[in-house]
RNA sequence: GGGCGCGUAGCUCAGUUGGUCAGAGCACUACGUUGACAUCGUAGGGGUCACAAGUUCGAAUCUUGUCGCGCCCA
């Protein structure tokens, strides 16, 4: 046992505690222990994208808090991390960072670009993961578009086409990004609030002998689209038009007019236009009346120039007309067509009024664009049969905290479209699938066989095929799409018949615990839940812990556009990671919460208090080692054999003892905050600021402790032991140099205290509540003479004359503080004692106790500095 | 429009099942170098617990409504 230095230096040890845990193989899962003390913690792979947030540093300390709390509880924690390096996200910020556009450029050459640009990229996210001092188990990093990644969400690709969940539908009306050009599923959308115009516009009814039928449109650019007109069955014109062609103006198209119940009556004119296709209400009609497909919206965009009008699918009664619309139209984006289709209309007289409205517009949530719907082949994972399958599973999976289960819950219920999993992107794990050239089969689908996985099929040809019989599919897959099999590639197995590992599966799936951000509910926690249900029937965790978000310290969103951003290194560098992960420590999953000041510079605080209590016990600790003479074995034991007698450390050691059970229960219940809470009240009130000021009469020893001093040792060890412990998930350096300094002396110690099993245990603990009584007189005698010196303004180490206590019976001072009327007489620096039932006189200073069982007065102080 | 969360001292937040719950830290004020720590200690000022009504012997806590902020969904 060495001394501690005078000051702890972070940035000194840092470096050197990551390593030691890195070579004692500390957060490297056990297979050899028994399964039923695994922990398994699906860990987001966060999305290479570029950005370093707090927001990282926030949600990912919360997690590594509660790791270590299970590990350190004995749990065979299996921590991964992964990178999510491919997709869109990814592509964008190539895209961005190289000035290229991936649509331009040969698959080859963007892909290999791709592999160049993000590995700094992916190491600034491991840098910061490993300064945070996450405790993951560095040997299973894993990217999601390695090799094996591949394999795995291709396996899950094969199962679910085999059980018919996954499907290509080759006319199927799709979100469609017009950026970045690819479909889009439902959870990439979001929807925006603009300033809008409602058109009115009338249609002639064919044969021109009743009123025209007006609509009331925000999208004029898809009149061009229209299909047929809907009208509900009690509108008052419903008994004249149903049944009727009105005639669409711009192209002057017959479209034919429909009952339909579900058309809101009192919304707009009651009549409405349904177009190929405005929304997902117009895919339903289209279906239910059978209505012709006219698509005036091309994939990048723009108005198609090639629409076949004047084919008998598409009739027109003015061709010419129609032509030269047409071309006016032609290449022109939503925005502009809609102007310059107002203007045509305008034109004939054909708007009866214009109405500025609010509207909701979908937009794509990563380029912003707003969204078209159109008909592209696409592959679609089923999820709209199996919502309440998913519901129920959902129900299956703890919450934390419960009301987020409600967020999964609305999202589910509002699902309106399957999950469409194919991009028209480059980078990403491809769909392992063919079609065939062959005579006889053309466009048959080929998927890939297990035993050929991973597969590229621009590149790989299917078993029994020559290269020239088929064609690759070059389409890959949608990011979540193998993000959502995150636990399966920790397991590397999607279930019994696709499995590189089957009894690692087995045994790790379900997982303990998914920790996550409450933004990705919709996407990440949705899409595993789907994946689970559909591969095994079963749920993807026991436990889902959702993280709130970081806010900037005036409590909005950090944004750049704010301007309140804060790097997470120069964070770290400011405060040091400690004090950071205090903050994090302090906050409450599900809460939002402020990057504050206040609570980052506490937790410096905590860490320099936490160091100089234990070089205090240090100091004795050392003298009592020097000379043999320091065996401490539990608080229980040390307790029960009689080496810690003294009343003033049995209570002290009571008093931990009851914050170690509280501090368990509320990490068991992931509250994690509040067991650090129950920890510094203890830390800060009863063992610096009384303890540790009563103990000194007993630590100023010379030569070999014994009796009372032993006693003093002990505890002074049994309590800096417990505290760097119960400390340790959430200040992990300071505690671990703490307890490499001066605590892992034996030879069957662990390396660290963050090794499996070293949690203290309840059970080992003094009893709790002894000497309660006696030390809790004690504190408040004691707090009552500090009050009076306060109040006298006079320092703490006054001396005092005499103390007098009055109580109602008499008795003595061992009546009230058992056997340590030394102590209190030294902590106070009081001469004598005296116990009385004569209250004290007016004037004198006194202080009551708090139920008023007596009443501490004090005769004289004697101030030496004023002596002398 | 529907739903969820939040609204407690100037700031950041605790307050399990209604009864020492009106608290902590920071900030502020006064005093104090106590053989670990001035990155500290002791004490002080400061709140109609958003507002209103209700239930109750008793409400920050339960119910209902209102207002404000944030988010989710439409």
């Amino acid at each position: 046992m060495k001394p501690l230095p005078k000051k702890y230096d972070s940035k000194a040890c840092e470096a050197a505690l990551r390593a030691r845990w890195a070579e004692s193989d500390t957060f490297v899962w056990d297979p050899a222990a028994p399964p039923d003390s695994d922990y398994v913690i699906d860990t987001p792979p966060p999305t290479v994208s570029g950005a370093l947030h707090v927001g990282h540093v926030y949600s990912y300390t919360q997690a590594d808090i509660m790791a270590r709390y299970m590990r350190m509880s004995g749990r065979n924690v299996l921590y991964p991390i992964g990178w999510d390096n491919n997709g869109l996200p990814t592509e964008r910020l190539v895209e961005k960072v190289r000035k290229v556009r991936g649509g331009a450029m040969a698959r080859e050459d963007f892909v290999a670009l791709c592999k160049e640009v993000i590995p700094p990229y992916e190491q600034q996210f491991r840098d910061l993961f490993d300064r945070l001092a996450l405790s993951v188990d560095w040997s299973r990093e894993y990217q999601t578009i390695s090799d094996e990644s591949r394999s795995v969400s291709q396996m899950s690709f094969l199962d679910l086409y085999r059980k018919g969940l996954l499907e290509r539908r080759p006319e199927e009306p799709t979100l469609w990004d017009p950026v970045d050009r690819t479909a889009i599923a439902q959870a990439e959308v979001k929807e925006i609030e603009r300033e809008g115009r409602l058109n009115y516009i009338p249609f002639e009814i064919e044969g021109g002998d009743v009123e025209p039928a007006v609509i009331a449109t925000t999208r004029p650019e898809l009149i061009g689209a229209c299909g047929g007109l809907m009208i509900h069955p009690r509108h008052p014109r419903a008994g004249e038009l149903i049944g009727r062609r009105a005639i669409s103006p711009l192209y002057t198209v017959p479209v034919g007019i429909h009952a339909e119940d579900t058309v809101d009556p009192d919304k707009g004119t009651g009549i409405v236009m349904c177009c190929t296709f405005g929304d997902v209400t117009d895919i339903r009609w289209y279906r239910a009346h059978n209505l012709p497909l006219r698509p005036v919206m091309g994939r990048d965009g723009r108005m198609r120039a090639d629409l076949p009008i004047g084919s008998q699918d598409w009739p027109t009664l003015d061709m010419d007309s129609a032509r030269s619309t047409l071309a006016a139209l032609a290449g022109m984006k939503a925005a502009s067509a809609r102007e310059a289709i107002l203007d045509i209309l305008a034109s004939k007289d054909l708007i009866l009024k214009q109405e500025a409205t609010r509207q909701m517009i979908p937009v794509a949530e990563r380029s912003g664009a707003p969204l078209e719907i159109i008909i592209t082949p696409q592959w679609f994972i089923r999820t709209l049969d199996f919502k309440d399958q998913i519901l129920e599973k959902g129900r299956r999976i703890t919450w934390r905290p419960d009301y987020m289960r409600q967020r999964f819950e609305t999202w589910v219920e509002g699902l309106k479209w399957d999950w469409c999993i194919s991009r028209q992107r480059h980078f990403g794990v491809p769909l392992p699938v063919w079609y065939s050239k062959r005579p006889g089969e053309e466009g048959k689908v080929i998927i890939a066989s297990i035993n050929e996985l991973p597969v590229d099929p621009t590149i790989d040809v299917p078993a029994g095929y020559e290269a020239h019989e088929v064609d690759g599919e070059r389409d890959v897959m949608d990011t979540w799409a193998t993000s959502s099999v995150s636990p399966q590639l920790n397991t590397r197995s999607i279930n019994e018949a696709f499995a590189l590992d089957l009894d690692t599966h087995k045994r790790q799936f379900p997982m303990a615990l998914r920790p996550q951000a409450h933004e990705i509910i919709r996407t990440w926690a949705f899409y595993t839940i789907v994946k689970a249900l559909h591969h095994e029937n079963k749920i993807p965790w026991t436990d889902i812990a959702i993280s709130g978000w970081c806010l900037a310290s005036d409590g909005t969103k950090m944004s750049k556009s704010r301007g309140n951003v804060i790097k997470p290194g120069k964070l770290l560098d400011e405060y040091g990671t400690d004090p950071v992960r205090y903050w994090t420590g302090a906050s409450r999953l599900g809460q939002d919460t402020v990057l504050s000041p206040n609570t980052l510079k506490q937790g410096k605080r905590l860490v320099t208090k936490l160091w100089n209590a234990a070089r205090l016990a240090g100091m004795s600790l050392e003298i009592a080692h020097a000379h043999n003479a320091l065996s401490p074995t539990t608080p229980k034991s040390d307790i029960e054999t009689g080496v810690i007698s003294h009343p003033l450390d049995q209570w002290l050691l009571g008093a931990l003892s009851e914050t170690i059970d509280k501090a368990s229960r509320s990490f068991e219940n992931y509250e994690y905050a509040a067991a650090l809470r129950e920890i510094e009240e203890f830390f800060w009130r009863t063992y610096c600021d009384n303890y540790l000021e009563t103990v000194k009469r007993r630590t100023r020893f010379e030569g070999e402790p014994k009796g009372e001093d032993l006693s003093a040792v002990h505890t002074l060890w049994h309590a800096t032991n417990a505290l760097v412990r119960l400390f340790a998930p959430f200040i992990p350096y300071v505690t671990d140099t703490i307890y490499q300094g001066m605590l892992n002396g034996g030879q069957d110690r662990p390396a660290t205290v963050h090794a499996r099993g070293m949690w203290p245990r309840v059970r080992d603990q003094a009893r709790a509540g002894a000497f309660k009584a006696e030390g809790d007189a004690f504190m408040q005698i004691l707090s009552a003479v500090r009050r009076i010196k306060s109040e006298a303004q006079v320092s703490m180490k006054t001396k005092v004359g005499a103390l007098t206590i009055a109580m109602e019976e008499k008795g003595c001072v061992a009546d009230l503080v058992g056997a340590t009327e030394k102590d209190l007489k030294a902590v106070t620096n009081v001469s004598t004692i005296v116990c009385t039932t004569v209250s004290p006189p007016d004037g004198a200073p006194s202080v009551r106790s708090q139920e008023g069982r007596f009443i501490v007065s004090v005769e004289r102080l004697i101030n030496d500095s004023v002596r002398g």
